[in-house]
DNA sequence: TATGAATGAGTGTTCATTCAT
DNA sequence: AATGAATGAACACTCATTCAT
């Protein structure tokens, strides 16, 4: 049931194709993150994007599809942006305040794209309930943020704590920063990002 | 339109009706942790409860009014085991370490209320899309936890910090704590407490 | 299903029966001349009658059983106030006015009674969609004014037309005269009456 | 949340939609004034038209507003009807006797849609079980009806009374002409016309 | 490529009625 | 004599999906 949109087949996409695919996914976007992940019907997506319903399926054979693909699209956008910055720190300490730092710079910089993500993140369920994304732990950058944590305990930056205990506390905070960030549109993200830089530098560090 | 349900009235609750509501309220919270907020309709919570539709309605008056009870039972509930708690600490260190003791323990003895909790809090929506629960900013006891900071600053045990944010984050820490102890069943939750204590020690300190 | 009550039985009722009968058709009364027979439901007349909707069915075995008495009672109050007066007269002129004016003095005395009276005739239906009480062919009273009308032509006090047409109309007027004084509460109702009486008195005379 | 239908965008409608449209108004009519207003649901008119309930909804939105445009229509086609024929006449005593005539004539010429009216005007309520149409009140051609009669007096041509009192009486004898037409489907409307022409013509006339 | 049309299962809610107590 | 409890069918309405054009 997955993936058997057009793109699947062989032909590449035409330019009208990707274009409609970003139109669609961007008014998906704003639907899910302004009305919620319930109140977004395929009815109030296609209002917004002023075509009809049908056209949805014809791009994405599914609602399913649509938000695996926004998900997805959203994870692939802040893992490109966060990715290198960290990649090109070269201590634990200084990767975790890159990546805080790089994480609420791009929640900031997409308020309304996270608000839609942590919509779908936290609603989606599969046909029997269980849930189709796993927050705090399915997350591509969830590994890396494991992985930096272990680093700097090994290199004795860090003192000991669990590993997994850490790392969801600051999955849990750069969620709720998301929330809080969207719900204040005006504030500034790196007075968030600097404040959550020094709490989780002095939580972190060995002495 | 709110508390329109029977108990509004003068007369006091039947024993039957006690139980029924206690019971469905139960069936309601198993089933929203399950099947998750969305999923969960009036016909499935009476289908775990071996009874008709109508009888929900009979005793809540709305789904809208049993999810409210719901989750005023889960915060009066919560409050009152940790409220007392708290209190009885003399120091705002203290209190904040009891705060997230507390929390935790409630937390891993109620896994699956706090699942539905969270479901809730996280997924229900206004008729115009607004969140009729605000995370991190609605529950009663956010205040509780200001004040906790606010006071730790003032008598010089903490650093000087965003409120807010650190409010924000201790917030989110517990939800993804939440989170985890319930993917989790059998993890032990102190273990996870006294790690979120050290953490907060740490962030909240003054040197 | 018609008169399966208690009083069916051959048991005569005691006090307090009646007394909760009349009470309750009293009530259901009140309740379709406010909210519209559509909108009266048991549940309706049982709030406001501060009892139990048990009750009801109790005393009527059905909500048809009780419109049925409802409609009896108030067709045969009517009868009772304005035959003998009719009865009175010794011309089939007077005995035309005064079934106009007694009928509207009942109506202007009784307008609750009047205004559930006819939502009760205009909606009810029987479960095959068939009129349950047929609005100006019905009621006990419309063959006592073929009657009138029929032997004033045959005196030669009233001209040649035809009885049915005007037979209705004249059951038309009294209708709308009902919703009119149920509308306008504080219309007198002899002024309406005196109206009616000279309007056919001139449609029926001779010359 | 009046006219959210389809037509109230801007695209003109397409073949089938206006096809449908006027097909479902048909199927509700001859529902309504078959079953009756109460017993008439969505389930039951798509019954009729052969058709699943969401097609109703499909293309008027909501159950209110269907019976509003069949009211409107009604009221439009009888008015398109009736207006020009009596705007045609020179005196009041002649455009009484065409309103009468013409109402009938529409009447018997379209029984089931006045049934339907009828049906509709008499039992349609609001949430709070206020009249939504006002029988013998709101109907465009009441006022027509008064300034007739008005006229007639100011002119001489008709005796003094109240104005009120024998609009009314005229409209109740025309709804109640629409009952004994609907309940006499071979009855000539010409003849029941020419009484209720002679019947009024005396009952206004100046001596 | 896109639309308009239609479906059918599912939603929360209402309600007359039944019945044990 | 009366209640509280429960049912089950019906209600208007929503929505993802299918499909002919």
């Amino acid at each position: 049931m997955r993936t058997k949109d057009k793109l699947s087949g062989q032909k590449r996409p035409t330019f009208t194709e990707t274009a409609r695919r970003a139109q669609l996914i961007e008014c998906a976007i704003e639907t899910i993150a302004t009305l919620g992940y319930i109140q977004t019907s395929l009815a109030q997506i296609a209002k917004r994007a002023g075509i009809s319903k049908g056209v949805i399926v014809y791009y994405f054979s599914s609602k399913e599809a649509l938000i695996e693909q926004i998900v997805e699209g959203i994870y692939a956008a802040a893992g490109s942006f966060m990715g290198p910055q960290i990649a090109a720190q070269s201590t634990p300490t200084s990767m975790l305040e890159t990546y805080l730092r790089s994480n609420i710079a791009y929640i900031a910089a997409h308020r309304m794209q996270m608000m839609a993500l942590l919509e779908i993140v936290l609603s989606a369920r599969t046909e029997d309930g269980q849930r189709r994304y796993h927050p705090g732990a399915e997350e591509p950058d969830l590994e890396a943020l494991e992985a930096i944590l272990r680093q700097g305990q090994e290199k004795g930056e860090f003192r000991a704590f669990d590993l997994r205990v850490m790392a969801a506390t600051i999955r849990g905070a750069i969620d709720e920063a998301a929330l809080f960030l969207v719900a204040h549109p005006t504030l500034d993200g790196e007075v968030y990002a600097q404040e959550l830089v020094t709490l989780f530098g002095r939580a972190t560090r060995k002495e």
